[in-house]
RNA sequence: GGGCCCCUAGCUCAGUUGGUUAGAGCAACGGACUUUUAAUCCGUGGGUCGUCGGUUCGAGCCCGACGGGGCCUACCA
């Protein structure tokens, strides 16, 4: 046994009056020998198995059962004789509890009446049964306070702000069903992903975090200090070149799931540190990727939805089923903008084009980038169902191979659905002196002031020289894996995501 | 980075051309009620209007700076 000081250590000025009362009735549970914040509480089953259990129950049943149970008040009805309240646990449901004069007695019924509010955690003791109404509930014996919230909750009927929804999390977990589902979607999905790639003989493997230089991908990187080596660290922008290890090392078919960091900007599909999949499977190209990331997110939304035409968290659906859709870059611009583009085409016909269409570019974009601005501008934009767009330009991509047959373009696809980067596939150039080429020229433009711009990377490098197995290799936001599969924006799909400090 | 908008009670929001004591719903407090489901009825309290400065006889409202947030736009997944 300990002893409680009950006796407030100072007023709280200002303290907005509910608070300062749910604080008085903390004190005075205390103070009558009770306790507010109990070690243990009497459970011995959950709402949710109580729901199962017992939903043969008819109106004004009784099961002659006693349980114990615990959750969260999120409404209460106190009148005379006979109060009702309804908890919340486990995934968000609910169980209504009623307390009468008859089954607990007098003294009970008055200090729940007096000392429990919305929000608090309590336990009860009682009967299963089924009130007049028809609405499964316990009636209990016994009550007792689990956990006094000091705080109310907010407004159950409207929705909370965005702002408050993100900086407390906690709020919104209690609150809304829809933070409460996605939750609980995350790992689902990673499950199914695991469990998509175990089947196919991948192995997980977790590869540095914290990195002495940054590869694998155009961004800028956070940078940090090691005490204990003296020297600047950078947080990772990609896994890549260490999977890309992993395959030289005999590793044939690996990935990962861990996050990225980025220094740059947040918005709907951008946040700085994000869930990113990688995986690499030796002697496949970047069809077989594919048909495999095809295959992962069919596999997540069979998973979670049990459909491939699901809809979605704010309405309209969506349709991942089929065989999706591969355009190729050049052709497709070509097209659209009604004469032939290819990687030969003079640059200054390409910024006619953009200055055509009344896109924006940087002066010094190369001719691949602007490739890419038509390509967004005429071709991504219209895309209403999942597509591979295939066969970039080479110049903005320094780790993927030569097209086989095409000259001037990579075997690389971007999956775009609903109008983003859903991820991005290669066969993975594995020359090492083309890819020393490549990093040099990065490494130039780095110098050159390009801050996304790759290190050279001679571990990497000298990995290469080993020899790599012919590979290809898929990057996937698991963020985005689950935006495709909600519709909602990034910041709902990621539990705490960065704020400024209030 | 550029543009536009927002910040008022615990929560969600009104607040007129600058003018008495800043309002509503939920929540809270006191009372009635043994079948309530955002109960109903009677009564009550709760505000440094984001912060600081300015204009004015007078500022939630007008002006400026700062802080926080949102949307659009540019870059990255």
């Amino acid at each position: 046994m300990c002893v409680t000081d009950v006796t407030p250590i100072e007023e709280i000025d200002d303290l907005p009056e509910q608070m300062q009362i749910r604080r008085d009735k903390r004190v005075a549970i205390l103070s009558s020998g009770e306790d507010a914040y109990p070690v243990t509480v009497p459970v011995t089953t959950t709402v949710s198995a109580i729901r199962q259990k017992y939903a043969h129950l008819v109106a004004d049943d009784h099961s002659g059962d006693a349980v114990g149970v615990a959750g969260r008040i999120m409404f209460m009805r106190n009148t005379g004789k006979l109060c009702f309240a309804q908890i919340q646990a486990g995934a968000g449901e609910t169980l209504q509890l009623m307390l009468s004069l008859d089954r607990v007695g007098e003294v009970a019924l008055e200090s729940w009446k007096s000392l429990v509010d919305i929000g608090d955690i309590v336990a009860v003791e009682g009967e299963v049964i089924s009130s007049k109404r028809g609405e499964l509930s316990v009636t209990a014996d016994r009550w007792q306070m689990a956990s006094k919230a000091l705080r109310p909750l907010p407004n159950l009927h409207k929705p909370l702000n965005e702002e408050t929804r993100v900086r407390q999390r906690y709020a919104d977990l209690i609150v809304r069903d829809t933070a409460r589902n996605v939750a609980r979607l995350r790992p689902a999905v990673m499950s199914s992903l695991r469990n998509s790639f175990a089947k196919r003989d991948f192995i997980e493997v977790e590869t540095p975090m914290l990195q002495t230089m940054h590869g694998g991908a155009a961004a800028r990187p956070f940078v940090t200090k090691s005490n204990a080596f003296d020297m600047e660290l950078f947080l990772r922008i990609a896994p890549e070149l260490f999977l890309k290890r992993c395959v030289v090392g005999g590793i044939e078919r690996v990935f990962e799931i861990n996050r990225n960091f980025r220094n740059e900007g947040a918005d709907s599909t951008h946040s700085p540190e994000f869930a990113m999949l990688e995986f690499y499977q030796a002697y496949a190209d970047y069809n077989d990727m594919a048909d495999l990331t095809q295959a992962l997110i069919q596999e997540a939304a069979l998973a979670v939805h049990g459909s491939l035409d699901f809809e979605l968290v704010e309405g309209g659906r969506r349709d991942l089923s089929g065989e999706w859709h591969r355009i190729s870059v050049f052709p497709a611009v070509s097209e659209a903008v009604g004469q032939e583009i290819t990687p030969a085409t003079p640059i200054e016909t390409l910024r006619a084009l953009c200055d055509a269409a009344e896109i924006s570019y940087d002066p010094k974009a190369i001719h691949g980038k602007l490739v890419e601005e038509l390509l967004e501008h005429y071709v991504v934009e219209n895309l209403t169902r999942p597509t591979f767009v295939i066969d970039y330009p080479v110049d903005t991509s320094p780790l993927v191979r030569d097209h086989r047959t095409v000259a001037g373009v990579v075997e690389k696809w971007d999956l775009y659905i609903d109008g983003y980067e859903a991820g991005t596939g290669y066969s993975e150039l594995i020359d090492p002196i083309i890819q020393r080429e490549r990093l040099v020229a990065q490494s130039q433009l780095k110098d050159g002031g390009d801050a996304e711009a790759m290190q050279l990377d001679e571990d990497f490098l000298r990995a290469l020289e080993y020899g790599m197995p012919p590979s290809g290799g898929v990057g996937m936001g698991v963020d985005r894996l689950l935006m495709t599969l909600t519709g909602l924006n990034i910041r709902e799909t990621i539990l705490f995501p960065l704020v400024k400090p209030e």
